[in-house]
DNA sequence: AAGAGGCCCTGATAGC
DNA sequence: TGCTATCAGGGCCTCT
């Protein structure tokens, strides 16, 4: 599922919803994710206040009233539930639930909180759980990570000498987070495109203009695409099960065959295999 | 030592 | 209907 933007949009409704609520209970029905959920983790969260939900990159960071940092990360097929606990009935004493797309299968965690519980699901199992001591820990587990899309560090100075002699393209250049933070397959795609430049471009052929222009085009898709909720591409939603609107103007990202967006560009869209994962551009617009 | 590719896993879809 | 092949939003690990 997530790049950024969606992770983003998780943190921000997950964040309404548990801030300053206290966890009274985790259940942990499949420890086996991409990484083994750790033994403890259910010790540390049970009766910890949520300071507040926070986001580096794809991964959220849930801040614990005893310094413990729960590292969330989506994978490509997490997705995180609330189920509001409807009032007892009064009748039968049972509680019931009240979240009718709930998945029926893959639900590997649960957290309880006083009237609801979040639920992590995960088909693939690729995300995963981690627990992180402090700040200073966490400040060392993201150390060889690149800057984000939105940070002044990513300037032209860092661009120009990271990409100056290498033969790697530019494509695999957005993929890569020790390069850049954040930024998959869709987005690395649309970014191109803006920018009117092959993926296959190699970093070595980058001028300062074309740094400027890659780094101007990249924070206007991550923040648009923040600003439409995210990209809704098979089961991506927020936690109140909302679709994101980006995927509505992708400008090249699943539209092979299609006709190129821009205004008078008689392209035609283009899929090609670069690493093993799909590209899409312009044959037409994006020359350089 | 940079860079490419395999692989972890399940599910949706297409083609026969 | 049911089989098989291919592809998916990520990123760690291995090999050259």
């Amino acid at each position: 599922m997530p790049e950024l933007p969606e992770v983003e949009i998780v943190r921000q409704t997950l964040n309404n919803k548990i801030k300053q609520k206290t966890v009274k209970k985790v259940i942990v029905k499949n420890s086996n994710l991409r990484f083994k959920v750790p033994s403890k983790f259910s010790k540390i969260l049970k009766n910890q206040k949520i300071l507040k939900v926070c986001r580096f990159s794809k991964y959220l960071l849930i801040y614990l009233s005893n310094e413990n940092i729960c590292l969330v990360h989506l994978g490509m097929s997490g997705t995180i539930h609330i189920v509001n606990f409807k009032k007892k009935n009064l009748f039968t004493n049972a509680s019931f639930y009240n979240y009718p797309n709930l998945p029926s299968k893959h639900n590997h965690i649960e957290i309880f909180f006083d009237n609801f519980k979040i639920v992590y699901n995960d088909p693939r199992r690729f995300g995963y759980f981690e627990i992180i001591k402090n700040k200073i820990y966490l400040k060392k587990r993201f150390s060889y990570f690149g800057p984000e899309p939105s940070s002044p560090e990513f300037n032209v100075n860092y661009v120009s000498s990271y990409l100056k002699k290498k033969e790697k393209n530019i494509k695999n250049f957005l993929l890569d987070q020790k390069f850049i933070s954040g930024i998959g397959n869709i987005y690395a795609s649309e970014i191109l495109y803006l920018c009117r430049i092959r993926p296959d471009r190699k970093g070595k052929f980058f001028n300062k203009n074309d740094c400027a222009n890659l780094i101007k085009n990249t924070k206007i898709v991550i923040s648009d695409a923040i600003n439409k909720g995210g990209s809704s591409i098979r089961n991506f939603k927020n936690v109140y099960g909302k679709d994101g609107q980006f995927q509505k103007i992708f400008k090249v990202y699943q539209r092979e065959g299609e006709n190129c967006k821009r205004v008078n560009c008689k392209g035609i869209i283009l899929k090609k295999n670069i690493s093993n994962r799909s590209s899409f551009f312009c044959n037409f617009c994006q020359k350089k």
